[in-house]
DNA sequence: CGTGTTATGTACGTTGCCGTGCATAGCGTA
DNA sequence: TACGCTATGCACGGCAACGTACATAACACG
């Protein structure tokens, strides 16, 4: 399922640009990471890492995105954070963990760049810029898994769904969300009815389209007014951390 | 209670063996640490950092721990993880945002240690073991938090409540703890009535007696029975990063 | 010993979400 | 064109937690 892009954008590496940690690197280490990335290609729902398995590669992700989540013992899943082309997919190896206990998934397909484990954390013990901008970025995930213990806690599936919806169209490059109501439930830790019936009263209200795992989004602005703070600070932060 | 301790052991920075960070230092880094670490004295209730304030200081608590909270713009809060004496208060300041968009708060009066930032800071730049532990730490704290966000999103107030009785009570050098159901209901995020019933039903299960701001843990065996996973995952995942 | 304060108990209607079961309607494919 | 599969719609009872309001009981302090 996962084909190695041959094309001239990427064979040389420079597609690994559009992920905004390695476009941020001074030309020096990226020029010694280079050789070191492989440009993969993510299909939707692949499973990036397993809960607890051990890592071998780190993912920048420029065009898609991967969805952190986590599985209780009854299978019940809930997403914990969001990674797209800002970010990295395996804090855990440069953090000195290994492994986490949670899963990875593939949310939206795309390209990402991958580096094995040893090179990318020869790097990183140089105690540069590279290792800077990973520590940087891990807490502005840490900021965004706070925000969504808090979130969940305190306010609606309506508004997580419009928080949500913002979040995943951010990653994206088109106004078309493809993705069904069950899939978005997994992330939620919601039924799926649950779904169904806040993206009817989303729709009713003009902010998005929906059709059999095709979601448009409609009018970004009222969605921005709808949704709960969570997805301000969150972003905030981000742009306080990354930019 | 606690009153700052002037007796040798704290004089020469050896308190600070108690927190289990520090007590896994090679003699030679711990060394250049203790001239840095300057005992305090935490009492219930009191703010470490601010939401967003610039901070000056890293923690290291012993026999305090603390509360990270996040407060919603209605003033509502829920706590996001409790670090004790495995751990450190001020995370940002190595990861390198010298902020964080939440509170820490005082919740088991104490001993901590504090250092300067700039003296951590040269210590982490060197690259041994200090920062591998800091890192290390950081990843048992995020599994903490991230499984926080899956239990406030699956569980019930019940099972929560046991899972916050348990984290403090390991914490804690004694089975009493010192809180009300009111102080509770703002770590969980609910109601303090929510606090009450559920304390209420702990208690005729014989789990737990409670009186006025006073909590004793009976039967901590039935508590592990009743609390949910959420609990477990984190333990073993401190146990796997930082034993 | 009385008084104010704080902690806990109780009650009642409301609501958001759950669990379940089944109905409909697009879409792909034969 | 008919069929089957999958995505979405709908309906019902149930429950946990909410918001609100007020009652009691322990303790602190004069």
């Amino acid at each position: 399922m996962v084909q190695t892009t041959k094309g001239n954008e990427t064979a040389n590496g420079d597609g690994a640009l559009s992920n905004r940690l390695l476009a941020a690197l001074p030309s020096e280490a990226f020029e010694r990471l280079r050789p070191e990335l492989e440009p993969i290609n993510f299909s939707l729902g692949e499973v990036v890492y397993e809960s607890g398995a051990h890592m071998q590669y780190v993912y920048f992700p420029t065009t898609s995105h991967i969805s952190l989540l986590y599985t209780m013992l009854d299978g019940s899943t809930a997403e914990m954070g969001l990674v797209g082309q800002e970010g990295v997919v395996g804090i855990a190896l440069f953090m000195g963990g290994e492994t986490t206990p949670n899963r990875a998934m593939v949310q939206g397909r795309g390209i990402a760049f991958r580096m094995k484990a040893k090179a990318m954390l020869d790097e990183f013990k140089r105690g540069g810029e590279f290792q800077h901008l990973l520590l940087r970025y891990t807490q502005a995930l840490i900021t965004q898994i706070s925000q969504t213990a808090v979130c969940n806690r305190l306010h609606s599936v309506e508004q997580r769904l419009c928080r949500w919806l913002l979040m995943t169209h951010d990653l994206t490059q088109s106004d078309e969300l493809q993705m069904t109501h069950e899939f978005i439930s997994h992330m939620l830790g919601v039924r799926r009815e649950g779904v169904t019936m806040a993206a009817q009263r989303l729709q009713e209200m003009g902010m998005i389209s929906y059709m059999r795992g095709h979601i448009r989004i409609l009018d970004r602005k009222q969605l921005l007014a709808h949704v709960c703070e969570c997805y301000r600070v969150v972003k905030d932060e981000h742009s306080r951390l990354l930019d």
